[in-house]
DNA sequence: AGCTAACATGAGTGGAAACTCAGGTTCTCA
DNA sequence: TGAGAACCTGAGTTTCCACTCATGTTAGCT
């Protein structure tokens, strides 16, 4: 690949993931080529469709958050880490809209499913060990996880939640995830 | 209004209520003009604008959940009427792709104020009652209600919930709105 | 029955967005 | 440094959809 094409690529990839931050996927191809400042043809010949082209910020949104993931595992409190992923997540999903078509749509279609795949596993491994430590219920399962985080990032984006809603919304739903105690 | 223009109204009320039930508000008015078995100009006649002809369904919607929520709220267990409410709503979230995005602008947009406003209403008076009757925490608000219900909605039809995945995920946010009690 | 305002029809218009390609430009390697 | 492969450009093509309007049809009143 000659220098320029890839310095072409890295803006356009660059430019995608702003637009489509703001946009979400409707975002047009033109608007990222114009922020990138290169033709349009040059966008489609790194990619040869706009489906192309949101796998590849995709995949390495998906990359990010399964680190992040992982990382909140070694703590020393993993229920903590569970909530805070839970809550950066949907911080996340607040100001990027792709965060929360990705999610969306990591269920049932399969785009990049080994990226998917990867991020599931790290979810699983913080949800394994908070109910080892005791800090989350042991009947819950990944999938509720999942369902419940893709469900707050929706809602985050789609009803606009100001800070204060969405920690009240998030305490209700991590109450529900914790085990039973008096008060 | 002629007998034949108000036939033709109701007709395309009625495709245009099954069209975005599957599809959405991206449901062509074409399509809407084909399930009618009306030319599309006829569409147009009747509601002006796409938009106008989704506001008309959307009024309608709002009012019969208002309906159910009222009807819910007479009944002797509160707390259980609002989760059977909430679990309704859902369920029909998945099947109706209108539900979805008519309450997830609700809190946003302002298409149709008034009947909106009812809907919060109903739905207020239901999470007061159900605290009255100690099935719900105190502190949970209205609007925290609302959040997690359209959460919960958006996530059921993006992610495809199947029946048991929804009652697992239901569960958890119902035992976060309820109050704390020893296992 | 006959008249007319109300209504229906559907080809047509305009615009937006994904994608193509012929022709011009630039990198790179020998 | 010069040839040529790789690359870039942007006007054009295609598709889809909301919306219009000139023309034809009918309901309903007298």
């Amino acid at each position: 690949m000659r220098a320029d094409a890839r310095r072409n690529r890295a803006r356009i990839l660059a430019a995608a993931e702003k637009v489509f931050a703001e946009q979400g996927s409707s975002g047009s191809t033109e608007q990222v080529a114009a922020e990138a400042e290169v033709a349009i043809g040059t966008v489609f010949r790194h990619f040869p469709t706009k489906q192309a082209l949101l796998q590849a910020i995709m995949k390495d949104l998906l990359a990010r958050l399964a680190d992040q993931a992982s990382e909140l595992a070694a703590q020393e409190d993993p229920a903590a880490g569970l909530f805070t992923f839970f809550a950066s997540l949907v911080s996340q999903a607040a100001a990027k809209r792709t965060v929360v078509e990705l999610l969306a749509h990591a269920g049932i279609d399969v785009p990049i499913p080994d990226s998917v795949q990867t991020l599931r596993h790290s979810i699983e491994t913080l949800l394994v060990q908070a109910q080892k430590a005791g800090g989350v219920r042991h009947d819950v399962r990944l999938d509720t996880v999942i369902a419940l985080l893709i469900s707050a990032c929706q809602g985050a984006v789609h009803a606009g939640w100001d800070l204060d809603l969405q920690d009240r919304t998030l305490a209700v739903i991590f109450d529900g995830l914790r085990p039973a105690r008096c008060s």
